[in-house]
DNA sequence: GGCAAAATGGAATGTCAATTCCAGTTCGTG
DNA sequence: CACGAACTGGAATTGACATTCCATTTTGCC
């Protein structure tokens, strides 16, 4: 966050910086934090320790940089605007879908992340805020606009739905992940999705 | 597991073995597994090197034991029958009074540590996948009672329902840890709950 | 070409934490 | 009460890891 902001990268600097954010973000999702060592992020990306210190001032830099790195890609299964009933759904199914091709191994890139982090320090903890929201963001400007076109029961708040979504997300695949079984992530998608269903107004024909 | 199942532990020893685990429990809660150093706990319990040592082989089989007095607890805020709309919402008030009583500081005790432990081993994962189905009891019960009452409509499935609710509290603590904000723990459970609400048949008058 | 900054190599250091060891005390039971 | 097992104390060991250091090469730019 100071370095790495306050720093003149040449083209290879900021190509060799890459590869070590990606790598250790890699190496993070299948190990956790505390289980990852510098180490072990040198070796799976080719790199020297004066390399990793030559970009990071320390571990926790680079756990930053890794952060920013998932708040920056967003969900990757929430790519065009989700602001219908079918849109959500099929969300809902990249999300079941994702976790069944990896066989139910790993958590959420951001959950685990903000799991392991989240009281580590104030400026983790906004950092991971932050991703969250744009995680978050899809879902909330998909609802919002079928709000605003009145698509939306009386009373209901988009910004409740998709932090609901967002929740149930994280939930789901945290139950998933340990039983190694799809059915708590389809269970709370499907009933959340299931209100979202009931609070649409009229049904998109 | 191997160890302290396979021990003649006299009184005095079961009381030191007890107030180590729940030490643990406390110091883990609040740093994380990786977070806490034997002496950490060693210190906290007031006990010494060889304690620890004496009732437990390793670090590991001290987690073990952690998960198991979880799971021996249950969820703390689902004490009766869950077994009504009214029960239900209760059991969702106590989360969400449990959240704000601790400042949203810290996650599920559980959650928190299968986030953590789940791709560790297959034995801490399955203990996790215990604990949580000890957790998910009290809820099932609940729900499935309703469904033999008739009271659920067609095609509900209150395994299902559980699952979700369970599944929306793990999702709603941590974005709420996240956030040091209630909103999603609450958006969250009054979504699945709303949806529970309409699959129930007639209203308990 | 030449210099300053950037980038890289890789060994050396230091700390921290898990675990081991040896020694002494207390307890349950015959 | 005796004696083996359970229990406790605390120092010593070991290994892993983050971080530092110093030396060398490469790049951007005048």
């Amino acid at each position: 966050m100071t370095k790495s902001t306050t720093r003149n990268l040449t083209s290879r600097g900021r190509a060799t910086r890459d590869r070590i954010v990606e790598t250790a973000a890699r190496v993070i999702m299948a190990r956790g934090v505390a289980g990852t060592t510098i180490q072990d992020v040198m070796a799976e990306a080719g790199v020297s320790t004066s390399q990793v210190y030559h970009y990071f001032s320390d571990k926790s830099e680079l756990v930053a940089a890794v952060i920013e790195f998932h708040a920056g890609l967003g969900d990757p299964g929430a790519p065009a605007d989700l602001d219908s009933v079918e849109k959500l759904e099929t969300w809902c199914r990249n999300a079941i879908r994702t976790q069944v091709e990896r066989d139910f191994i790993g958590g959420c890139e951001l959950g685990s992340l903000a799991s392991e982090l989240a009281e580590t320090s104030e400026g983790v903890r906004m950092q991971l805020v932050q991703a969250f929201a744009s995680w978050e963001a899809p879902l909330r400007r998909g609802l919002r606009a079928m709000h605003a076109r009145g698509e939306l029961r009386e009373g209901t708040d988009p910004d409740d739905l998709a932090l609901a979504l967002l929740a149930a997300l994280q939930g789901g695949i945290l139950l998933t992940q340990t039983r190694r079984d799809i059915a708590p992530l389809r269970a709370v998608l499907t009933t959340v999705m299931a209100r979202v269903r009931d609070s649409v107004v009229a049904p998109t024909l």
